[in-house]
DNA sequence: AGAGGTAAACGAATGATTTTCGTTTAATTC
DNA sequence: GAATTAAACGAAAATCATTCGTTTACCTCT
């Protein structure tokens, strides 16, 4: 029992690790492979007979986050209604683990069911009535502002820490604010029903 | 001349730092300090000597891009209007420099200038009558959004290459795409002149 | 004009990180 | 039962951010 060599059971597994990798960024806000191989009881060397290296761990964290999203069956003949519980089940997959996101935009994208998104918003659209060109610019809006308000959630407080140069108007509007989590999920819930009414709108243009 | 020790005019600068960085963000998308010495003709330690480490050289260069944007003097009386400056003005200043966005989301603001822009949003809000509370939220969308379009300028391409997975509507819509710079741009103003008709409908609600 | 202090470069060294490689041993397959 | 594969380890290389001591130019004060 001296030298570890092929254990019975494995101790990894690439799900295992992408779940580890995700606790701490959960708690720190990053990761390294030392702290990560550690977490599992493990060296470091050994992630490398489950995973290519740190850039696909990342990637796993991104399927994790993105293959919670969930999306509608069928058609339920509100387009509105399905595009909003698409954009709602993909924030709120993101802003589970808000520090997460700045990982992954500095990150091209390699996994799989991130397509799956695209494709049910994309669908949806087009049976709504959405030319091509349309649904191209609506799916871009709307993945633009999803990624922007969770990337809101994720930034800490101080961003909006106003010091004594600013002006009492934005100091004002600050102090009207309820807790941060709070107002991250109220400030998307209305700005993605304004979204969703100018589609509206362009559509019957 | 062998030894170099301090030069006759001092070869840098913070200025300089961050011009250089930044040239190194555009072209690659990260930078270290022994690419950036060697790009400035200097090794690593000499930049110890105008900044206080890598973290202050990622704040130069937010500072760079928030100062860029230009925010109007007085009340043009048109608050749509006056919104839609500061907005797009914002989004051309980060997308000037898209890889930079990631950089900055992970990183907590230390910034003088980022808090003027939301300053001049606030005040040009309050003139039009927007209560505190929907200021923040009007803010906040709007920030959402102005980030979430900038990444999106900032992600590659590959993004959005459907694979063979991916239904028809989906490819429909990229091939009636333009080029990714034009397309990004359009998305956004459509976005956003979205986002403005729907912060006046709440407004007079 | 000379002296002392500060500024700004360098090179070397430290500690952390990602990654690779060779070795060992358990499990599986023929 | 022999051979191959899988999965751990430890050691070592490459790169990075940062610190430190040294050297020398510039500036100020007397």
């Amino acid at each position: 029992m001296d030298a570890m060599a092929r254990p019975s059971k494995p101790k990894l597994s690439p799900d295992a690790i992408a779940a580890a990798a995700l606790k701490l960024i959960d708690k720190h806000g990053e990761f390294t492979l030392p702290q990560l191989a550690k977490a599992l009881s493990v060296t470091a060397s050994s992630l490398y007979n489950h995973v290519a290296g740190k850039d696909e761990i990342i990637e796993l964290m991104r399927g994790r986050a993105m293959s919670a999203i969930s999306l509608p069956d069928g058609d339920s003949g509100d387009w509105q209604e399905t595009v909003r519980q698409i954009a709602t089940s993909y924030w709120e997959s993101y802003s589970k683990h808000p520090r997460l996101i700045p990982l992954l935009t500095s990150h091209t994208v390699r996994d799989r069911t991130t397509l799956r998104v695209y494709d049910a918003l994309a669908q949806t659209l087009a049976q709504a009535g959405f030319p091509p060109a349309d649904r191209l610019h609506a799916i871009t809006i709307i993945d633009s502002f999803v990624l922007g308000s969770a990337l809101d959630a994720a930034a800490p407080e101080i961003v909006w820490e106003a010091n004594d140069s600013s002006g009492h108007e934005f100091k004002e509007a600050l102090d009207a604010g309820l807790q941060l989590e709070q107002r991250a999920r109220l400030t998307f819930h209305k700005g993605l029903e304004l979204i969703l009414l100018g589609l509206g709108n362009i559509r019957s243009s």
